[in-house]
DNA sequence: TTCTCGAATTGAAACGATTCATAAATGTTT
DNA sequence: AAACATTTATGAATCGTTTCAATTCGAGAA
């Protein structure tokens, strides 16, 4: 059915031999030849086969990427980054999401190893990276996404989740905020023990202020609008006075259900802060303050520790990237912060 | 390096053929035989080589998907539901985005030649199909998303976006507004058009109503708050009463844009309304009023449309899906519907 | 015992690009 | 003119899976 260089080999009169080395090396064939092969490329509208070429090299030129939501603009940030640095270095990334699933997870490994990929980025749900090991064992390098690596045995490009925790909470302490809720779930995720850990050693050094964890079955809009409502439905003493929300999704939607039952004022009543800094915490209801994370640049350093690792194959040395998260005030927490002006 | 079904077959002490067999028909082979099969397997770790199936095979079992833009939800959501689709019928999804620039369109349709993907989805960027002619009667079926097929060559699954036009601007005239400006562009993309022409057909029909056409290089948030603070910065008298937004990201930024001057009031002074209904637009700062379109029962017909069309080879039968819009109305065109209540 | 039929198994050929040892052609130096 | 070096070109072998015509095996029929 398809042109194979065979017949553009003969075409073009030269062997397969020399239609590959115009493919590959045209520095090793003399200009006219080049010229007459790729007439006749051209001609024949030939398309390399890369399964034939992957089989010949034994692993593909793509990586694999297994994110954790494809529905948090967070993580596509990542992935746009990241597939724009895989490309410009001539790799291809195949996307996978588990979306909470460990079976999806194993799944698209299975698919990764099927495919031969010359690397996997992942950021794992749950702490065995045994699976991992082994992949990376079968040689097959491994870098960690926003997730960093305990002992250092992988490469991870990650932020300090714990320092983010700690300046969450430090900034609802120094706006004199007495009982704050964390939101977030499940606690298998890494992310989110990290952020509660820091938060809460801020809170348990620090006299008379009260952390309580209410947690989630995941990172979604609809679950923080569950929260939201179930905080509603407390008697206004058991409510806390500022919740710090493992992300944005869940802080949106947190706000979601306080504002629409207009019983609580934001930030007056309840300081909310999220993760993440996705674009649309800047344009909600009310702007929410939040720990942002360098997405774009986790991304694009995750692909080339990758890219790296692949090159150095057995000998390759691990590298630990860790970025600073920061906080952006917004009015979800200082109420005269760039609020909008309503008369 | 990595074990093959030679190694296998040596282990179970049957030929590379049965081996095959267990993998691909194992009801053609004996019960035991299988059984001492799938523990050789299991035993050395065996995994299936998939550049050597597709080499054999003569195509892959995956997808190739275009997208317009990444960083909207509402293609992401598209993404998602293809994704599952596919995976649930044994089919991969290779993803790219063109974010506007037709050569990384080309780019990624040239390596879905390479990979000899098993068909093509995409939105495209422009009206020339040729391209796209071309690898179909290469043997590759095409499916059109979220864009009709003018003359039903090709198959396609699409919302009415003229319609769409059509109820957005009938809901603006009907609140009694009557300067009207249309955000969007640029005109190359079709949907953009259609929207267009759907709320002129409108305005046109309707005594003492105007059009103004405020064009766009993309349709991104930070897009439509450069057109918020441009129609800002006109006097009062030369504002539009409503803006129609070609999608919910221009008209994300546009409030944005608007709320942060504090000098324009939405809906009273100005109404807006979004197209796509993305998650966020409810939870915007004034929620936002849109036009929803089923993005998910998008994604999902498009696969299943396109499996149809790889079944059936060359008398495929073409298929036009055309879903119909929805408005949604919310606060920024009604200020009392579902508007928050605020003391 | 011989024959037949069906089930189970075999193994060589094929898919298409790349590699590499070898050969041919060309140019340079004695 | 011979010897040698350099640049180009060749084509068989290879990667790992699937396919399919051919073969083996065993059970039941003649």
């Amino acid at each position: 059915m398809s042109v194979s260089v065979k017949e553009v080999a003969r075409e073009a009169g030269v062997s397969v031999g020399t239609v590959s080395n115009v493919l590959n090396r045209p520095q090793v064939v003399s200009p006219t030849t080049v010229a007459r092969v790729t007439d006749a490329i051209d001609k024949l509208g030939f398309v390399r086969n890369d399964a034939a070429r992957q089989l010949r090299a034994g692993h593909s030129r793509s990586f694999g990427l297994v994110i954790l939501d494809a529905r948090n603009p967070f993580f596509m940030d990542i992935t746009q980054s990241a597939q724009h640095r895989a490309l410009s270095n001539g790799y291809t990334i195949l996307t996978g999401t588990s979306d909470g699933s460990e079976s999806t997870e194993q799944k698209l490994l299975d698919l990764f190893d099927e495919q031969r990929v010359a690397g996997v980025l992942i950021s794992p749900l749950h702490a065995d990276l045994s699976r991992l090991w082994r992949i990376r064992e079968a040689g097959t390098p491994v870098v960690l996404v926003d997730r960093g690596s305990g002992d250092r045995s992988f490469s991870s490009v990650s932020v300090d989740d714990v320092e983010g925790g700690r300046i969450a909470a430090r900034h609802l302490v120094d706006l004199g905020r007495k009982r704050i809720a964390f939101v977030g779930g499940p606690e298998t995720i890494e992310q989110v023990r990290h952020r509660l850990e820091g938060a809460r050693s801020i809170v348990s050094a620090t006299a008379e202020v009260s952390l309580e964890h209410v947690t989630t079955t995941s990172l979604s809009v609809l679950e923080g609008r569950r929260v939201g409502e179930l905080i509603l439905s407390r008697r206004q003493e058991d409510r806390p006075d500022a919740i710090f929300a493992a992300n944005d999704l869940l802080a949106l939607g947190v706000l979601q259900a306080l504002v629409m039952s207009g019983n609580v004022q934001v930030p007056e009543d309840l300081a909310l802060v999220g993760y993440d800094n996705i674009d649309f915490a800047e344009s909600a209801v009310v702007p929410i303050t939040t720990i942002s994370q360098p997405a774009a640049e986790i991304g694009r350093t995750a692909v080339d520790v990758l890219l790296r690792e692949a090159q150095a194959g057995e000998n390759a040395v691990r590298e630990q990237f860790v970025f600073a998260p920061k906080l952006v005030v917004r009015a979800s927490t200082v109420g005269n912060a760039s609020t909008p002006k309503r008369s």
